[in-house]
DNA sequence: AACCAGGTCATGA
DNA sequence: TCATGACATGGT
């Protein structure tokens, strides 16, 4: 038996490698033999958790705890989950979810192409380009391809990118790999910037509007206020927190500012993992 | 074989 | 400012 490394877990802080990669958050990672593989910016790498240990190979354990945010006490959110019914519920079922700290680029690709199309098109999507245009890894005689940086994307040109079968999305990728190698500090304002006005920065790629931009600053800036009421979210306040509410008469935004009001009145600054955990047992119904 | 999917953008009134 | 259709693709 080959010894990998190992994180010893805090045992006070509850985390769950199963639900935090089978969730959704992220595209891209699969189980085989007992392990997790992913490829998560520059690396191919694989983990598995047995118990209190995290085994893992391919990358250092810095990259790991920051990755899956090990550091992060999640008792700040249950205290404030536990209250509310719904959420005390999805919190049981889904005990140990972390939301993940993404590579910002891939992830505001990913979601850019998440468009009223099921997540499992855009991980294909994200498949797609990052076979054509990522760098080849290995890990374990498999291979695994990087998403594309900026420039890759740029240097293969429009037609390569378009050969993705990624419709029209080709487009609006290709403008954002420009704009940010342009601006390559594009993180560092986001993460400096306060909520609204790192809203505002993502919104300025096409093919982002306030509710991908808030997906963005969930998945790859840690900002857990970000609460984007899409589809399901709607539908979840419709049926539980919103019930009786008749909204025939008012237009979709005035709704969804209900619902972002309901969740900061119950969940507070931490609605964006609220949202996640609800999100995930409601999916699984 | 139609129809739908975690949305955005460009139109038109 | 508000409602409506187009967008390109894969899965049911």
């Amino acid at each position: 038996m080959v010894e990998f490394d190992v994180i010893e877990l805090d045992s006070d802080q509850p985390f769950c490698l199963d639900k935090t990669l089978s969730c959704g958050q992220a595209p891209r990672w699969h189980q085989e033999n007992g392990w997790w593989y992913g490829v998560v910016a520059d690396s191919a790498f694989k983990v598995r958790q047995d118990g209190d240990k995290l085994h893992y190979d391919g990358v250092g354990s810095d990259f790991i705890s920051r990755y899956f945010c090990l550091d992060f006490d999640l008792w700040k959110v249950y205290d404030r989950l536990k209250d509310d019914v719904y959420a005390k519920r999805a919190m049981q079922e889904n005990y140990g979810l972390r939301i993940l700290n993404q590579d910002a680029w891939e992830c505001m690709v990913f979601q850019m192409t998440v468009n009223r199309i099921r997540t499992k098109s855009s991980t294909d999507r994200i498949t797609r380009i990052s076979s054509r245009l990522g760098k080849k890894l290995n890990i374990d005689g498999k291979e695994y391809f990087t998403f594309p940086k900026p420039a890759d994307i740029v240097n293969a040109g429009l037609p390569a990118l378009k050969s993705c079968n990624i419709s029209y999305f080709a487009d609006n990728i290709m403008i954002a790999a420009n704009k940010v190698l342009e601006n390559p500090l594009w993180e560092n304002e986001v993460n400096n910037a306060d909520y609204d006005a790192a809203v505002s920065i993502l919104s300025g790629f096409k093919g982002i509007k306030h509710r991908v931009a808030e997906w963005i600053l969930l998945f790859a800036f840690k900002r857990y206020e970000a609460f984007p009421v899409d589809a399901h979210i709607r539908k979840i306040f419709e049926e539980n927190y919103l019930k009786g509410h008749y909204f025939g008469t008012d237009t979709d935004d005035k709704f969804d500012e209900a619902v972002k009001d309901a969740a900061s009145r119950k969940f507070g600054d931490y609605r964006g993992y609220a949202l996640e955990y609800l999100f995930n047992t409601y999916r699984s119904q």
